[in-house]
DNA sequence: TATTAATAAGTGTATATACACATATTTAAA
DNA sequence: TTTAAATATGTGTATATACACTTATTAATA
């Protein structure tokens, strides 16, 4: 049976293959690229976000906005803890009283647009590193994988 | 000037064009399906990643190891601990005293084995989901973006 | 109306992520 | 050879991620 014994030349080209490997080794790269060309905005990308999220759904539920974000409700949850800590949002009861209404601040909409000249930068970077052509491609791609449900 | 008062409506493409957004939330789909799929083999994915890591680059260092998952060392330093004490890996010091050298236990070169069927299962729903030429380009444009350095 | 099901959200726990900083060791330079 | 620079790693801290579980509220049903 040799147990012990493993053959591990088929493993060798696993990494090249692996979506998974591929599209977290990116995200991290391009969360680090964006995250250093949006510091002088004090707000990291996830952030930047969120309050788009917000803006753009006009005063969700957490629900909703996680929905939104395509994000893990319990991950939104807590990621909504630092941006409130900075006055960026409010978090207040609906009418429905189980659920919790998502607002900007006037300080959040002020930081939103602080950010807007950073991300810009930080997307032009992407794109020329990349290719504008290539990059609407990319976007594309990554909206239908989204769009896989198991 | 009217500080309040902030012109929402600039932000409501941002969210298809942003590169970050796109990537960080196609990871996380990715991420959740693997993980959903790979669970009987009782690894994550990126448990996986990095046993695949050790594998391939053979008893690397942790800079090394670091590198070839395009990951940073303080993330991949805290990734181990779990697999060390799952018994898949263990950690010795190198000939160069400040290395530490990771190496596959008779149990992780078993535990790679036993996933990668899985892996395979996985790596398949993807390609189905998707369309295995489609997928082929998806792969090709995420290293590259791998490879854009700031 | 009383009971049950469905929905919305929070918490416990564990891992993932990375910056800033500190320490140990080796290599290069004075 | 002493000192300085470079390299390898770990730790403190903070946020990101999501599963399993719990609680509160509303809607549906008996």
């Amino acid at each position: 049976m040799e147990t012990g014994k493993v053959d591990l030349k088929k493993f060798f080209d696993l990494p090249a293959l692996c979506p998974a490997f591929n599209i977290r080794a990116a995200a991290r790269v391009i969360t680090q690229l964006f995250d250093d060309i949006l510091k002088p905005s004090g707000l990291q990308i996830t952030q930047f976000a969120v309050l788009v999220g917000v803006a753009t759904l006009g005063s969700p539920t957490i629900n909703q906005l996680a929905k939104g974000l395509v994000m893990d409700r319990t991950t939104l949850t807590r990621g909504l803890k630092p941006i409130e800590k900075l006055g960026l949002i409010k978090i207040r009861q609906g009418d429905d009283r189980r659920t919790y209404i998502v607002e900007l601040t006037a300080k959040g909409k002020s930081a939103l647009n602080k950010t807007l000249p950073y991300w810009k930068k930080a997307r032009a970077t992407v794109a020329e590193e990349f290719g504008q052509k290539h990059l609407d491609g990319l976007l594309k791609d990554l909206s239908s994988v989204r769009e896989i449900n198991i």
